[in-house]
DNA sequence: TACTTAGTCTATCAACTTTATAGACTATTG
DNA sequence: CAATAGTCTATAAAGTTGATAGACTAAGTA
């Protein structure tokens, strides 16, 4: 399971992104309207922040806005920014690769195999799901629904 | 990331299939031989007999062996026994469901559809992946290192 | 029957992570 | 200089994970 961390981040994201054009949107506002808790949010968007993705103005009239394009900024990317490694085994982690103590081979390890494979293709999958993607993905299914 | 109780459950039921036609194997063995912690590799078996994948012996001569056949148990339903779903978020589970509470609109949530893209493929991959499969490709992989 | 073997059950625990709250501080705008 | 709004630090409750200890029970065997 993905942290409320990432899952709050990614609808603040989304959020900003369907707002992009109205200049800095108060925390409060996303909090608000996301059901996020405000002290939570302001951590998460400090975060977001500090990874390039968003900005910020402070004093009246400021807020948080896109600083990244909404199609350069994937699910991968998110969910490693709040929970690390999206690989199920250490072992097949590309960026927090680490040896399993217990394992006796890595390289004939036939668990890893089939944990290497999970991985791939979800990153592959996250890697393609972007902001612009997501929200099109919102669309789409708004439409079915009427 | 999974647990290390799934990791070592795992270890454990390719070791006991390895070894199906020797009779009952004794834990403080396959705890030995896979590097885990007796007492911890205790309670894993007693779940997975519990779970009907496994049966015991007990008294000399006893110990753990299969009970299922090795082409019948898979890496979805050991993930499932013990670290719960395998979707990433809760709204898209199909055997744990939970809705979000924070969410104003499940049908039409993009981040709910992707996640759900990750589930189905990840459920599909780890299906196919019997005890049968891994040690087949435990092989495959011991040849292609030779 | 008594002894040994080996699995089973119950309780407990330290360490860590997650989710969240409170409050002081700093920069910007008007 | 006062109001606004983001930033930083500390704290904490709750839950999960990984592990250990010890008593108990069932099965085989002499």
């Amino acid at each position: 399971m993905i942290s409320k961390k990432t899952k709050y981040a990614i609808n603040a994201l989304v959020h900003l992104t369907k707002r992009k054009d109205e200049g800095p949107i108060l925390i409060s506002e996303i909090a608000e309207q996301e059901n996020i808790p405000q002290k939570f949010l302001e951590a998460i968007l400090l975060d977001l922040k500090k990874a390039g993705i968003l900005s910020s103005k402070k004093g009246k009239g400021g807020g948080y806005y896109l600083l990244k394009e909404p199609d350069e900024v994937n699910l991968a990317d998110v969910m490693r920014l709040f929970d690390g490694p999206i690989a199920l085994l250490p072992c097949v982690s590309y960026l927090y690769y680490e040896r399993c103590e217990e394992c006796k081979d890595e390289e004939t390890c036939g668990q890893r195999d089939v944990f290497l494979e999970v991985r791939n293709k979800t990153v592959d999958l996250l890697k393609k799901a972007t902001l612009t993607e997501i929200i099109a993905r919102e669309d789409k299914l708004a439409g079915k629904k009427k």
